[in-house]
DNA sequence: TTGTACGCGTTATCAA
DNA sequence: TTGATAACGCGTACAA
């Protein structure tokens, strides 16, 4: 039963011969109804500067006529390359990285790309899992955030010919492209900050939440700090899981003692706001009794009263570079192997708000 | 050394055979490790208890072995289907579906789904093109806002087979399965408290971001009660783009008036806190100057002073009910087209919570 | 329980 | 500028 498969089906007919027919509209569908081979209408989406413009106009016709719509699945299998990024966070929903979301997403929009999201919650298990999804589906490039995955994920990465783009971190020793900042710096420009107001007892308070390793650099940098100008470090460790909760009871722990904290550093904004909020009920002045500052910038940092000092990063610049650095690997790749920026990682910086949450001491 | 072919393409050699070789892992690659066939490791993936314990193992240790990630764009080629939900929403990244997103992704992650997003920012064209691209994925489901989209849009739903979700929204009439609730009521719920308490300058300030309908709607509930309760509607549009400042520009013009309003509903907590904020500068006392309502109850909402009254989504509930209909729409595709339940559309309900920032008038 | 054969809808390759 | 043909890697249908 070898008969001419091509022709009846290019002729739109009824071809029983096809097994499973999904029904959908294909682009052998619209070649037939013009009359004219599918790589053309192939092109028509992929180069069509290579067509003659009569010949695009039908097709364009045609496509409005049917309501064709590129199957991607198809062509990702065709090429193996697709127009999809994976991008894993530790958390998708939160303030922290919206800035960096909205600007990596509208930069994608933009060019045709498609974002697929997830939060791995700072757990090594859950970004592997996310990232051999993501991998499955051939994606232009992959972005992660801090440079700690597990072995499996690191095995996957390279296995994988995609592009890996580290981001919210800076470790100028690291092999993949990193776009990002020195979370040690950010921990030392705050524990300074508060150094060279005259603050004297200066804690550190961390995340509650275990597994957010580039908290524990800040705290380093904090400490390195502390250290140069002959103090004492001195970190706290809330147990509450609660971001709110675990500020309020560093807050409590840390003034209440026979020789109170005059300023606590916070392992972000959630935490430092939460202390904020804790301390107007426990009529502890900020910044007389004591000082806060957090990490982040979050959109209500400012909007608090008093409005929080914190670390604003570079949250926006990371998602667009992270997108012009993929939009130029793809290019790259497709024109000359050698060709094109080496994609240098570059090094961000932080910007330190001082609002009414920390002032000089005298 | 009898199976020639497919030793070749195990050890990865040259074979001549495949025309455009990936260097990919391949099923066909385990297959031929374990010299079984490519369906029996295709049934470890997806029904594995078809398979015998002692297969599965094996299957199990050559996957791990040569790293082997299942390629799901060949995958959803052949099975015209595919674990990827596509996502529209008109923000992804502020805190309006910030707890959406979260529920709905999560919910997605634990079944193994994964998550297209995109945001239309309130543009029908946007959406339009968010839609286009992610039903070239086949997705499982889409999930849209509310009930306005555009021609096009609606002419592509409708084409593919795909089932599509409207969130954030009700409206009885409407075909597709709904989750959400009725801004109308929202709005009358804001405009009944404020009545209740004693007010009597009622304004209500619109989003200045046009294309958000919805806000339309609480503001349409908003003017119903008005007129039941014998008062004159007012509304305010603000030119500002930027939230916070289109929330101040409204304050102050609604407030410096020959007959100034006593309480204001904005059309969302963005807004409301920018008026909030402005307030304090301004020397208007909130709540007896003037009260403030907002929408949303965003997550900086109560750590506002005064703390915001507002109103409550149920934005966790339409992520999680959204994720499990879908499931249960995919899941009675797989077995009977005609069993399940039938995916009633569930009206959902807004709460209103008061803070500081209205109380009772006397 | 395991296997064979084929096609899903597109793009790469080669040809005209 | 346009076309014919063969993969891409997997799941479905059917067979044993």
């Amino acid at each position: 039963m070898s008969d001419e498969t091509k022709g009846a089906a290019a002729s739109g007919g009824a071809d029983a011969r096809r097994r499973r027919n999904t029904g959908r509209i294909t682009l052998r569908d619209v070649a037939a109804h013009l009359g004219i081979s599918q790589i053309s209408v192939s092109r028509y989406f992929q180069e069509p500067q290579r067509l003659s413009e009569e010949l695009r106009e039908r097709i364009a016709g045609a496509v409005a006529e049917l309501g064709y719509v590129p199957n991607l699945v198809a062509g990702g299998l065709a090429s193996a390359r697709s127009r999809v990024v994976g991008m894993v966070l530790p958390n998708i929903s939160g303030p922290i990285f919206a800035d960096t979301i909205q600007s990596f997403s509208d930069a994608l929009t933009a060019r045709g790309y498609q974002l697929l999201l997830a939060s791995s919650y700072f757990s090594a298990t859950l970004e592997e899992n996310a990232v051999r999804a993501f991998l499955g589906w051939s994606p232009a490039a992959l972005v992660l955030t801090s440079h700690h995955h597990s072995a499996a994920t690191e095995k996957m990465i390279e296995g994988a010919n995609v592009p890996v783009i580290e981001t919210w971190d800076f470790q100028p020793k690291r092999a993949p492209i990193q776009i990002g900042f020195s979370h040690v710096k950010v921990g030392r420009l705050a524990a300074r900050h508060l150094v060279d107001m005259g603050y004297r007892r200066i804690a550190f308070v961390q995340n509650s939440l275990a597994g957010d390793i580039s908290a524990l650099d800040r705290r380093d940098g904090y400490i390195e700090v502390m250290r140069e100008s002959g103090r004492r470090p001195w970190t706290f460790v809330p147990t509450e899981p609660q971001p709110l909760r675990a500020g309020r009871q560093a807050l409590e722990a840390l003034v209440r003692r026979r020789e109170p904290a005059d300023a606590i550093i916070f392992a972000n904004d959630n935490l430092a706001s939460g202390a904020l909020l804790a301390a107007r009920g426990a009529g502890v002045s900020v910044p007389d009794q004591c000082a806060i500052v957090g990490f982040g910038d979050y959109a209500f940092s400012e909007m608090l009263s008093p409005g929080l000092t914190t670390i604003r990063p570079p949250a926006r610049a990371i998602g667009e570079l992270a997108a012009e650095t993929i939009f130029g690997l793809v290019e790259r790749d497709r024109d000359d192997p050698a060709d094109g920026a080496p994609a240098a990682p570059e090094e961000l910086f932080c910007e330190l708000i001082q609002r009414e949450s920390t002032h000089e001491v005298r």
